[in-house]
DNA sequence: TTGTACGCGTTATCAG
DNA sequence: CTGATAACGCGTACAA
């Protein structure tokens, strides 16, 4: 059996109302002396609080649900990594879940998450949601339920123009977008950017979120005859498809086919050739999803930031 | 206030015990009459047992902590989202830390979880770990502390075996090895395999796990005289950074330089070159730390496969 | 300033 | 077969 308040006491010769007095700083004072003999004695028996009692008490847990549609994405996954640290940072402990995982949707995720009582719940979703669920505590990056606001979104209409104009700049005028399976989500809100700036009433590409469907719709652009000179890609797994399709094709890239992808994690310095982006930094966005969680809650729009590499053309 | 077990108890004209009993299947038989009255009272109050009074009663809280050192690396977010779907599939909730993340380290992480009473840890670290708790509850994958077996690991010596002798069949005859800042944990034993291979006190290149990392070595070895004809690379995110710098130094693969990554997540298929690698099935290893959590304990060592792309020089 | 005692919502023991 | 009731470990009125 674990040491327990009671135990600390008895060591301290004192009761379990002062032992949690010292503890927790409050609500009740405590003279200096008994204070040290109780740190004392909970140091020497090792005491570690039961969170679970306490959380019975408060009925606060320490926990935070946090739900993305897959980890495996290098975006998300950068994601998820500074929300985990950050969370952290703030004495949280985190609950992960992918929504797209087997049988388990969003709604049944947060379900869960609620059953046990967290704290509160962010949910970073790239396709719709089903349910709004308004009068709750939960934070949404990016995408919301119908008629709610996320909590922390990306200018996705300014980094698409940034980013349309500068495959412009570098004289393409048939510049292309591959989006998502639909016009859904974050994904969607790029492609309703790109679609105002073309004009036209041209169509995405369609892709799901996966580097084995972009690979799979970039063998058939190359295939066909109707490769663009430039393409907006909306995600780096989406790119990273295409890249590899390009590559097997023996497509070169940005000769014959300029890139730049909307989401801009780590490993897109990294593929051959580096990819120019606009660069959604996670950080930022991380920070102030929990800052929302903690009830500090500024509505923000993270910018992003291009980085130009060699897939634009540059250098 | 939420609907407890006594609201329950008394619209159904009875005690929380037999509520208790009802909704467990047990400890003991109910009446059926009584039976039915309870369920319907739970249904028509909408009564949801509060898992934070249960845990403290039954201390399992249906939680299970996972520590990875960094949800950011090809393989591991490939791993943690399995570990995480097979736990969803047996009903626990995962709570996720990444060890590597600012002043968070293993220890700090377990005894994290260990205070909500999770009811198991599954370890995947990839580096040491300073303190061996061997009365544990804790699945170790893929490394252990010292004295203690993995629960789950992979086999190593025979993948490194079958990916050298690869190489060896393609007539190179300098095949080096990429491994971490120390010979520690699997990449450890990975470079124990390979230099029982070379068996001429060869030593190995030195990397962190990261493309950044990778990508350096790379340029250096690219710039120097001393780049061998093959390399054997212990991880996916070192292999692609040493992908990144060959592309952009000018040297073709697998022409100039042949390679193998050792970890083969998904995106191995989708690099310039694809890389042939030695696969370590997630899946398996997902599924096999988990049933070991759940006490059907057969210490297992999943094998690796080899995948055959571009990058070894086939095709 | 400190100690006693109750309640949080369950489960499970022990009488009936 | 069922009903009181005692824990589980903690926080905090209330009393001292």
């Amino acid at each position: 059996m674990a040491v327990t308040a009671r135990d600390v006491a008895a060591r301290a010769n004192t009761s379990t109302a002062v032992v949690s007095y010292v503890l927790n700083n409050g609500p009740r004072p405590v003279a200096a002396a008994t204070r040290l003999r109780v740190l004392e004695a909970a140091k020497d028996l090792g005491y570690l609080p039961n969170r679970i009692a306490k959380a019975l008490r408060t009925s606060r847990t320490g926990l935070v649900g946090v739900v993305f549609p897959d980890a495996t994405s290098p975006y998300f996954s950068a994601l998820a990594k500074d929300v985990e640290s950050e969370l952290q940072r703030v004495g949280k402990l985190t609950l992960f879940s992918n929504s797209e995982t087997e049988s388990a949707h969003e709604e049944d995720v947060i379900a869960a998450f609620r059953a046990v009582q967290v704290d509160g719940i962010i949910s970073v979703s790239s396709e719709f949601i089903a349910t709004g669920d308004a009068s709750s505590d939960v934070v949404y990056v990016f995408n919301a339920p119908p008629g709610l606001a996320p909590t922390v979104s990306a200018d996705d209409d300014k980094a698409v123009r940034i980013a349309y104009e500068h495959l412009l700049s570098h004289g393409h005028s048939d510049i292309g977008f591959v989006g998502g399976p639909q016009d859904a989500g974050p994904v969607g809100l790029r492609a309703a950017a790109w679609r105002a700036l073309r004009g036209d009433g041209a169509e995405p590409f369609r892709s799901a979120y996966s580097f084995e469907s972009a690979w799979a719709l970039g063998n058939g652009l190359a295939a066909g005859s109707s490769l663009p000179s430039a393409l907006l890609v909306a995600t780096d797994e989406q790119a990273i498809g295409i890249l590899a399709a390009a590559h097997e094709r023996g497509i070169r890239i940005p000769d014959d086919l300029a890139l730049i992808s909307l989401d801009g994690s780590p490993i897109t310095r990294f593929t051959a050739p580096a990819l120019t982006v606009m660069e959604q930094p996670t950080r930022p966005m991380a920070q102030a999803a929990v800052q929302a969680l903690l009830g500090n809650a500024h509505p923000e729009m993270i910018p992003a930031r291009l980085v130009i590499r060699r897939s634009c053309g540059c250098a």
